[in-house]
RNA sequence: GGAGAGAUGGCCGAGCUGGCUGAAGGCGCUCGCCUGCUAAGCGAGUGUGGGGGUAACACUCCACCGAGGGUUCGAAUCCCUCUCUCUCCGCCA
């Protein structure tokens, strides 16, 4: 969310900040509500400060005997009246918040403007597409022919979208959670938490899935209660409404957790495979830090999700995402793409953003200074350390033999038993 | 699921027969004094959000004692609803 003062001292900065997003606000109708917010909390006050000041004339005046009634009678005007500016201000702040928490973030300076995701900028590629001496398949064909994974029977236990991991993929599986969560614990200074599955409403609209994005989400029968889409949230919202101390910043946390996601109007796209899934395994990254090391603190995040590709030995690029690309809540963000031979192209397994302020003031994430009056709202970013299902993926098809069997790694054996090459679904 | 207790400032903890209580007292923290060192001692200060005001301070007003509503001229204090925590019983991975 922005700050309603920078929103209104700033408003032509917003808007085009707004359209290079390719986001339409209406921030008129906001400027009209604000102005009128100030009018009606003015008068709503100085009739409280005046019934403040009645309010001790009448205690004393009863202390001293006298009759009260009608200066009893009078404030039973003014009470009544405050009432009616405050539930009007009540209804009127709920319309600026309702358009304020639909405004997303502005992007960055260094962020490129563009329109759509073909102008997205590589910013690097690490290794070389592999290569084959024979025409490698999509991971699923991998998967099927090693009797590891079986998107037929997932769909029949669920539906559509769900995956089925048997022997060797259950473990590698496992074993890349391990991977990733030692490295990320042990060398790159992360604290591992296992947060809810499950949030609540508030939880959700502190990182910005909602009040926009409901339809996204999988919320659970007559409850407020939904599915996480991604670590993010429940890690985000750890610190949610805290005032922390200046000097336990930064703070590093790593967290496996399932990720659930209802994929609406992704009909039709990867609909093979493990690349979109309702339900898939992911390791986070999330910082919260001092809002003048940010963006400092998203390139070493960048390079702590890159270091997981660098060891599986997986050739990746990365690429800032453009003002038309950018996520809700993103005032940066670099994606990080693996390569996957069977599509010939380099496919998104980790996402890497700075929020800046955005989901600190949704969430009321604020930090305080010794010495210095006040608090600040802290920077918040996260990132894929990476997606576990695309992994698997991407190791399906990179490692492949022509025999059909998948080399495991090197980096990965020690997690796998020592195993070095899946041949058969054990 | 049944019965009961509770939720106050960074923390602990009074107030809860309505009115000088934004909130006693203690701890912590900051600054100053004192002091061979450390500790102790003495003095002052120390919440958040919002409105007005200022070049910026100052200053001033309003709100906040789990959340929301109600009663009242006036609510941390009374009433209702909700959320959460704790204790006991039952059930259970």
């Amino acid at each position: 969310m922005l700050e309603i003062k920078f929103v209104r001292q700033n408003l032509s900065h917003v808007q085009k900040a707004l359209q290079n997003r390719g986001d339409a606000a209406d921030l008129q109708t906001f400027k009209h509500c604000e102005s009128q917010r100030r009018n009606l909390l003015k008068e709503s006050e100085a009739l409280k400060h005046q019934r403040n000041v009645a309010s001790q004339q009448i205690a004393q005046m009863k202390k001293d005997g006298q009759n009260t009634d009608t200066l009893t009678t009078e404030m039973r005007d003014v009470s009544g009246r405050i009432k009616l500016l405050d539930s009007a201000l009540k209804k009127n702040e709920a319309e600026i918040e309702s358009i304020l928490s639909r405004l997303p973030n502005i992007p960055h300076q260094s962020t490129p403007i563009g329109a759509n995701e073909t102008e997205n900028p590589v910013v690097k590629q690490i290794g070389q597409p592999t290569k084959f001496n024979f025409d490698p398949l999509p991971h699923w064909s991998v998967g099927r022919q090693l009797k590891i994974l079986d998107f037929e029977r997932a769909a029949k236990i669920t539906g559509a979208r769900f995956p089925l991991y048997f022997g060797a993929a259950a473990r590698l599986e496992r074993a890349l959670i391990n991977f990733m969560l030692d490295i990320h614990i042990g060398e790159h200074g992360y604290l591992e938490v296992l947060p809810p599955f499950i949030v609540n409403r508030q939880s959700m609209t502190g990182t910005g899935q909602l009040p926009k994005f409901e339809e996204d989400l999988f919320k659970l029968h007559e409850s407020d209660y939904y599915l996480i889409p991604t670590a993010e949230v429940p890690v985000t919202n750890i610190h949610r409404d805290e005032i922390l101390d200046e000097n336990q910043l930064p703070i590093y946390y790593t967290a496996y957790t399932p990720c659930f996601r209802s994929e609406a109007g992704s009909y039709g796209k990867d609909t093979k495979g493990l690349i979109r899934q309702h339900q898939f395994n992911k390791v986070e990254l999330v910082k919260f830090v001092k809002p003048e090391t940010s963006y400092e603190e998203l390139e070493k995040l960048l390079a702590n999700a890159e270091e997981i590709l660098i060891r599986l030995e997986l050739p990746y690029q990365v690429i800032t995402l453009c003002t038309g690309d950018l996520g809700f809540s993103a005032a940066k963000t670099y994606d990080i793409e693996v390569w996957m031979p069977s599509q010939g192209r380099y496919r998104e397994i980790s996402s890497c953003s700075n929020f800046e302020s955005f989901q600190a003031r949704r969430a009321n994430i604020r930090y305080k200074t010794t010495g210095k009056k006040g608090t600040s709202y802290v920077h918040t970013l996260n990132g894929s350390g990476l997606a576990v299902g695309r992994t698997v993926a991407a190791i399906l098809e990179n490692y492949q033999q022509v025999d059909g069997t998948v080399l495991i790694p090197d980096a990965l054996q020690p997690f796998m038993g020592g195993m070095q090459k899946i041949s058969d679904g054990t």
